[in-house]
DNA sequence: TTCCCGAGTGTTTGCGATAACACTTATTCC
DNA sequence: GGAATAAGTGTTATCGCAAACACTCGGGAA
């Protein structure tokens, strides 16, 4: 007498109802059920209802697997992206987010360790191995846009911030235009120049935001003054305002982001310098916080919300065979505390 | 003679290789190619080596919705979660994708848009209807754990920074220590009493940090004020320190976050008081940022990455039946910087 | 009446993988 | 030498669902 094997040592789960499990409760086929789930209006009223108690009775969920399997969609959307502790990607990611949930879309992640090709490729296989039905990539590094040209071709894919070049939809805030608006403004207090912290190389919001500020310091015949490049942390925020406080001709800093104008504001003040009465400094990004620096900071708002909202739509418009947009700009907005004001007689 | 149906109307996909392409190519069972993938001692190394190339030649990549279908895994965790764009959840999703990534595993999300049961409930459901193996729930209100009594029992379920009294394990960081820390930090400098500038009612954190402080305050016989309540953003920190500014006992506060701190310190300062020669001021959290406050500012540092690690290796372990510790605490630490000196003279 | 049509439902098949078991062949042991 | 064993591979069944097609039935058109 041999005991029958995988009894009982498992505490006997109560097994999940499927499909059929409900279909025998209702007194119908599987294939009823499955109408009921995906096309209510093909089953009767009556029997809709039947199938429909039945699912509630049993606390019925469709397998996502099987479904796919079947189906070769997922309801999945896959977002890779780097630094998501960051106040933009966070936000961005958030909002892809939301937006998916309400098309019933769930959302994947993949962190990248570092910004490279491999990297990228590595990020988007991790999604696609999970069956998700379309990416969107975050990662606006110039090395990413190298990775972003390699993709499977077929994978709907669309990028927030991306480098010219890459293959597929792209949804952006116009830094340029941001940064240029920031720089007006410091002209149009009255400074002769502007100064620029900008943010590490390679990355295409930094090199964007850059080419904003220097255009308009060359369309106005100003002198542009070599920019000093952070990397988008108030720590090198105030490293640089160290150097930069000991510059003579020094009245107005359109600085890349607001964490870095955070570190720079502490050094100005170290220095010796009052701002805005010395010294006037133009941000980027409006952070929740930056209403409460000391002095309240103007700087250029990213809607970050809206850029997650289009990105997603572009995503949904890829996977259902619509081919639009290539490049989509969001307009950022200058908001205008007191951390900018009127050159400084003298 | 009939046109052969669904053939030429679609543009010809190359269609992706699947297992038994890859065993055609190998000249080998399609079982054989799954026991490469899968054990990979078990299969010769001569007949390994072919089936890898075939595998390398085609670019095949297993179907996870089949083997999910069949295995009963999928390699997906899931973590619901409220607010990511704050740094603190922000930082755990982070860890929690790391240490998944590095074991294989995936990480799929889902943002609550309120805290309470059914939202939870909801946000679970979402994940486990695309068959995740086990969720983290980030979700640090009280009423939050009433929705965690209600989940389905047999789910690996882990929650970070949740209350006492829910049926799983709780990773967390010890709040009642560290908000008891920093106040005894302040009485060391002198001052007579702490006042509290608290989290929203109803916050796990928020709970514990005013519990940790009261319990210092008492154990020394100190006057307890009655804390204010904040939402954790700077707005409130400012709006709250207004209000205290007026009151005359006041040379130390004890904030529940550095944001609140942010807007605390820009309180102080417009109503003419200096920190830390009248006031002291101690945060918590250690933002990346609270090292360039002005003045720099004395925190808890919270170690999110610890905390987002643990997480994943206790849903691990239940995910592997293996049952661990039911709660889990991470010490947090003073980070003495210059926003709390001794009490002024007086 | 007969036929056709469409609404509503059921049956069969197959999605792509693995579990369980069956089958070879070589190896070991008595 | 023969049985027992192990290593390597193949066969079959199955996971849960939906696509495709088949069937039933009643009502209108011819």
């Amino acid at each position: 007498m041999t005991t029958p094997p995988h009894r009982g040592d498992v505490p006997h789960r109560p097994k999940v109802a499927v499909m059929e499990d409900v279909a025998e409760l209702a007194g119908v086929s599987a294939m009823t059920v499955s109408r009921v789930l995906n096309a209510p209006e093909k089953v009767r009223p009556e029997t809709r209802a039947r199938v429909l108690a039945a699912v509630q009775e049993l606390g019925y969920r469709p397998n996502s697997a099987a479904r796919v399997l079947v189906t070769g969609r997922s309801g999945v959307l896959g977002v890779v992206s780097f630094d998501t502790t960051q106040y933009g990607p966070a936000s961005t990611l958030y909002a892809i987010e939301r937006a998916a949930r309400q098309n019933e879309y769930s959302v994947s992640i993949a962190s990248l360790d570092a910004l490279n090709r491999r990297s990228i490729a590595e990020g988007v296989g991790r999604l696609t191995s999970q069956s998700v039905d379309g990416v969107i990539i975050v990662a606006p590094h110039e090395s990413a846009t190298d990775g972003l040209r390699h993709l499977p071709p077929d994978l709907p894919v669309v990028a927030v911030d991306a480098g010219d070049g890459v293959p597929f939809p792209v949804v952006m805030v116009d830094q340029h235009a941001g940064a240029a608006r920031a720089t007006r403004h410091l002209l149009s207090l009255g400074h002769r120049t502007v100064w620029h912290l900008s943010g590490p190389a390679n990355w295409v919001d930094a090199s964007a935001r850059v080419a904003g500020w220097r255009s308009v310091l060359e369309a106005e015949g100003r002198e542009v003054r070599e920019p000093l490049a952070g990397d988008w942390s108030a720590r090198s925020g105030h490293e640089l305002g160290r150097r930069l406080a000991s510059e003579d001709d020094l009245t107005a800093i359109f600085v890349a982001n607001d964490q870095m104008a955070m570190g720079l504001l502490r050094a100005l003040r170290e220095a010796g310098l009052r701002v805005p009465e010395d010294v006037s400094v133009v941000g980027f990004d409006d952070i929740p916080e930056a209403a409460y620096f000391w002095p309240p900071l103007t700087t250029v708002r990213q809607d970050f919300a809206t850029v997650g909202r289009l990105a997603f739509q572009l995503v949904l418009d890829r996977i259902d065979g619509v081919l639009g947009e290539r490049r989509l700009k969001v307009e950022p907005e200058l908001v205008v505390r007191e951390s900018a004001g009127v050159r400084p007689p003298g």
